[in-house]
DNA sequence: GCACTCACCAGCTTTACATCA
DNA sequence: ACTGATGTAAAGCTGGTGAGT
């Protein structure tokens, strides 16, 4: 069975306002919708299937927690994280080999009295409506916070552990394909640019063939200046005569209530139209 | 203020499993 | 039917950070 990106409920779209792609301060402009479209389509495996597959022979990993994860579950939700977060000290930790410890990383690790003891790792694979739940409660909220986690453990019938590793392993997911398409977006953004100097080329070189033959030059329409009222943010509009002493004059006919006003070019940076605003609505800061 | 512990996370890796040629 | 390559997802490992004591 292949499975399609679009069987995982992951979808794509690019909204972005080419004016405010620069703004730090902007609105998410390039969406990335991660969130399953179809829940019932999300699950790595159909429950019919799953059903028949041989890879549980030893142990049923879905099992209901034990009285080992319970404990786990009344406060020591994540041992595997806790052994490792005390970085420094692991090895200190370690080398105490007290029983406790030993036990909770068991624990994590999920061997159990039920488990064939052979060392040999057994894989979840997460019934539909399970994975359908997790994908729901990620829609909602991309982390969890250990009220919530133990919820949905209980709701799920998985230790909060496999909750957590879901919900770390989704998120990693759900980055990688924002990148996928911020890589994309940019390329395209690339080919624009590279189409636009080649244009832009073009032009300088027609002009300098222009300058060449100075009749021609002199019937020229000058290059348009776009004015700008600062306190109406009105722009002027261009003088039609190729006038040099009409062009000058242009800034006082600027629709502006405040008398004489200066002149402000409008300046196009490309960049600011084309690079929209790099959303990460769905990835949280890091702590 | 400092050291320590704890919980959580991101990033990367490993591993079990499914699928396909 | 068997097998190796490959992709995927669950789980492990490591280091960093913030909060609490």
């Amino acid at each position: 069975m292949v499975l399609e990106k679009e069987d995982l409920g992951l979808s794509l779209s690019l909204n972005f306002r080419a004016d405010n792609w620069m703004s730090s301060s902007s609105n998410s402009s390039l969406q990335l919708n991660l969130m399953p479209s179809l829940i019932s389509s999300s699950p790595s495996w159909p429950s019919s299937d799953r059903e028949t597959r041989p890879f549980l022979k030893g142990i049923d990993v879905n099992r209901l927690p034990t009285a080992a994860d319970a404990d786990e579950e009344a406060g020591v939700s994540s041992p595997n994280s806790t052994i490792s977060s005390v970085s420094g000290k692991r090895s200190e930790r370690e080398a105490t080999g007290s029983d406790e410890l030993e036990l909770e990383r068991d624990c994590s690790r999920g061997i159990s009295d039920e488990e064939d003891g052979d060392g040999s790792r057994k894989k979840l694979r997460l019934s539909k409506d399970q994975s359908a739940i997790l994908e729901e409660s990620f829609k909602e909220h991309n982390t969890l916070n250990p009220k919530q986690k133990l919820a949905l453990s209980k709701r799920l019938g998985l230790r909060a552990r496999q909750v957590e590793v879901w919900f770390q392993n989704r998120r990693a997911r759900t980055k990688l394909k924002q990148t996928e398409v911020d890589c994309e977006f940019l390329k395209r953004c690339c080919e624009n640019l590279t189409e636009d100097n080649r244009r832009l080329q073009k032009e300088v070189q027609e002009l300098r063939a222009l300058k060449l033959s100075p009749q021609m030059y002199m019937q020229m329409t000058p290059p348009t200046t776009l004015t700008m009222c600062p306190s109406c943010e009105r722009v002027a509009v261009p003088p039609t005569t190729s006038s040099t002493a009409q062009l000058a004059t242009s800034v006082e006919s600027l629709p502006c209530h405040l008398g004489p006003v200066q002149s402000r070019p409008i300046t196009f940076n490309p960049w600011a139209a084309a690079i929209p605003h790099r959303p990460f609505n769905a990835i949280r800061p890091r702590q």
